[in-house]
This record gives C-alpha cells, structure tokens and sequence, in this order.
DNA sequence: TTATGTGAACGCATTCACAGCC
DNA sequence: GGCTGTGAATGCGTTCACATAA
C-alpha cells in the first residue's frame, strides 16, 4: 500500500468517533460534508483522506455511517484486540492503567511492570505488579503487542529493550529520551513537557 | 513574524534539550551536523529552522551552546515562569500534578481543582484541591497562564469555559472531546487513545 | 578550509474543481 | 440534483546547493 501519513491516520481516529457519535444518534448516512463539519476539515480532505483505502461512499446520498465504521475500524487495525503492557507504574503508569478510554478501543492492558521492589507485588486494578524480568516469561505464554513506557528517563531504554525482547512490536513512549528500537518495531512518543512548550511558544508568539 | 511551523517548534524544544546535554558534557560549540545527528535530523533542516529567528552561529565554526541555548530558551518563551492550573483531580490530573518534568521546564503549577465534593479540600503535593468555581476568584489576585483540561468528556467544556473567564490563555486539553474556545487562546489536544490507535494502524498497515 | 545562512528545487499534503454515478 | 471519487493545482515544509563569512 502506498505510504499514508500521519496526519490522515489520526483523521481517521477522529472520524471514527464522529461516526460513533452519528450512529448513536440514530443517524443511517452521512456525507463527507456533515463528517468534516463536525471535525473542522473540509469534505474534500475527508473524501481524499478515504480515497486511499477504497470507495466507500454512494454518490448522490453520502456514507453508510454502520458500514463506514466498520471500513474504518478494519483500516486502523481496530477489529482484533490488542494486547498491551505498561512497564514503570510510578504516578503516570498508574494512571494509564486505570485509564478506561483504552479498554473501549480493544487495547487491553494484560500486564503491570516495575523494578521498584516496594510496588512489585502490590495491585493496581486488578492487576498485581510484577518485575520487568518477568516480562519474557509472561510473554511466552502469549506475547504482548504494544508496550506503555512509563519508567524514568534513565531506564527506559533498558525497558524499552526488555519488552523488544519479549516480542512487542510498538512501543509508547512517555519517558523524555529518544529511544531507539529495531527497524520492525514502531515507535511512538507523547512529551508532555514539550506539548507546554509549544503552548509557551504560541503564548509568546502570538498570531 | 511569519508563520512558524507546529513541526519547527517541536524541534527547537529537541534542540534546547540538546543543548543542555551537550553544556553538561561542557561542549562549548556545536555544529548544525551534530545537533541533527543527535536528534535524528539532518543540518539543514536544523539551520533553517533557527534561521526564521536570526543567525545565531559563526561560519567555520558552529554555535555557541549557552548562547543557542539562551536564544531557544527566548524564543521558547521559557524565559518567564508560566502559572498553570489542573482541572480535574482524577487519576492523570493528579500524575500530572506530580510530574516534576514541568516545574524543571519554568511551568510553575499554582492551582488544583475540581468538582467531587469527595475530592475538595483534599491535598495534592502541597496543593489543597479547590472547587472550579473558585478559579475566578483565585485568579483574580494573579490570573494562571495556562489550563491543563483532565476532567472527564462531558464537563471538559464548561472547564475550559471557566478557565478562560478567568484569564488563562492556553489549554492543554486532555479530554477527548474537541474543545471551542475564543481565538486568542491557544489550545493544544493530547489523546491517549488517538496515539494507541496511530500505532495499531502501523502494526497492521507495515511499511 | 569549515560551517553558516538562504534562495531555489523538490516532494508531499491539502485544496480545488469537475467528471461520474446514484 | 446531490454527493462521491480523483486528477490537477496549490501551498507548505524539507532538502539541496552554494555564496558568504570566519
């Protein structure tokens, strides 16, 4: 397939929700017009942006708004479940396993994780904390898919490393360095101190 | 001043954290080379990127780090301290509220808030959890620059709408729902799902 | 020589505009 | 007539390449 860009991939998130929203509100069909209304786009960018996938819509009438979910929800790899560790349960860790926006889209968090040998043991909903060592031997069983990084700057490669090993194949990143991962493995990162700072710069900047 | 890029700012913050590191190894100079090699970048996108501010460097030599890094720090805007609010004392709000990553950044938080009965009066790192009504009046005395957003969906809103009576001019919303808010302000979305969804995409679109 | 600063070239994402189909 | 799907045009961010300065 050709190359998509990320931009279009986080629309499609976007317009899955509006769907979601349209359905729910009893809605049959939807046009690449009310879609973009609804996400501050335009139709022509939702009509392209579906284009790269196929022809889902009717011309003359618009999209099967049950249809036009389930296309999407196949394109971003939502139809199956996806299994997800969270290595570092330090504040933030803790949160994200609580976080129910996960469980909603299919990612199911099936394992907890820190070297910290005063969390090791202790639950966090549900789940009982285990060392990062045991990571390999969980995965055995049933690897994980994605792993949370949500340990310190200063382990999180090593973590990082841990859950390649144990047959992960993306990583989110939360710790502020730049890890780096073989080439199969995807890599994403969520800064929050440099989300700040672009509000810092559009606060100093403006216009 | 022209339009800078959202992509552009997000490399000055790599840069400045660059930079630090190279001052603490007691790197006096640096090249546009090796700023891009260590940032997975390449020297001219990192000179042009500074070029939309000024010419910082010396030809035949490279650039000052504490200079660049003062000149970052300007254009930042991280000169100043930024007062920022959490709104929402759940479970990312409170991480949030402990994470150290934006006080060593110049973010200063100077107020906690929410609406659970449960949750006022409460302490959080030193802070007592205020009701969101009282942000008004608390801003009053000295308004807060920034609202981190971390209630839930339904009352992300009327957060944001009190944030912006009282004086903040920048959210950080971390609700997922797609916030409106008068044109001055500045508003910058983190969505935790979204970034799971844009790795699921990867993992079953390869290549 | 070495490395910056920048106009020009390039490539990619967005927008336009219309042919095609319901 | 209405709305999709898509080549073509546009705009914008990145890369190139070189004149310029230390």
């Amino acid at each position: 397939m050709k190359h998509i860009a990320e931009s279009t991939v986080r629309r499609l998130s976007l317009y899955l929700r509006y769907l979601e929203e349209f359905e729910a509100r009893g809605l049959a069909t939807i046009s690449s017009t009310e879609l973009a209304a609804r996400g501050r786009t335009t139709s022509a960018q939702v009509r392209k942006d579906l284009s790269f996938f196929g022809s889902f819509g009717k011309r003359g009438l618009g999209y099967s708004v049950p249809e036009l979910e389930k296309r999407l929800r196949r394109i971003l790899g939502l139809e199956r479940e996806w299994r997800v560790v969270i290595i570092g349960m330090g504040k933030i860790g803790a949160a994200l396993a609580y976080y129910s926006g996960f469980r909603q889209r299919g990612f199911r968090i099936v394992g907890l994780y820190d070297d910290d040998p005063a969390k090791i043991g202790r639950k966090v909903d549900s789940f009982t904390i285990r060392a990062a060592a045991d990571l390999a031997r969980d995965a055995a069983k049933q690897p994980a898919d994605i792993a949370v990084i949500t340990v310190p700057a200063g382990a999180a490669q090593q973590a990082t490393d841990a859950a390649v090993r144990a047959g992960v194949r993306g990583i989110m990143n939360f710790a502020p360095v730049q890890l780096s991962v073989p080439a199969p493995v995807a890599l994403r990162n969520v800064n929050m101190a440099m989300e700040l700072e672009g509000l810092a710069f559009a606060l100093t900047n403006p216009g």
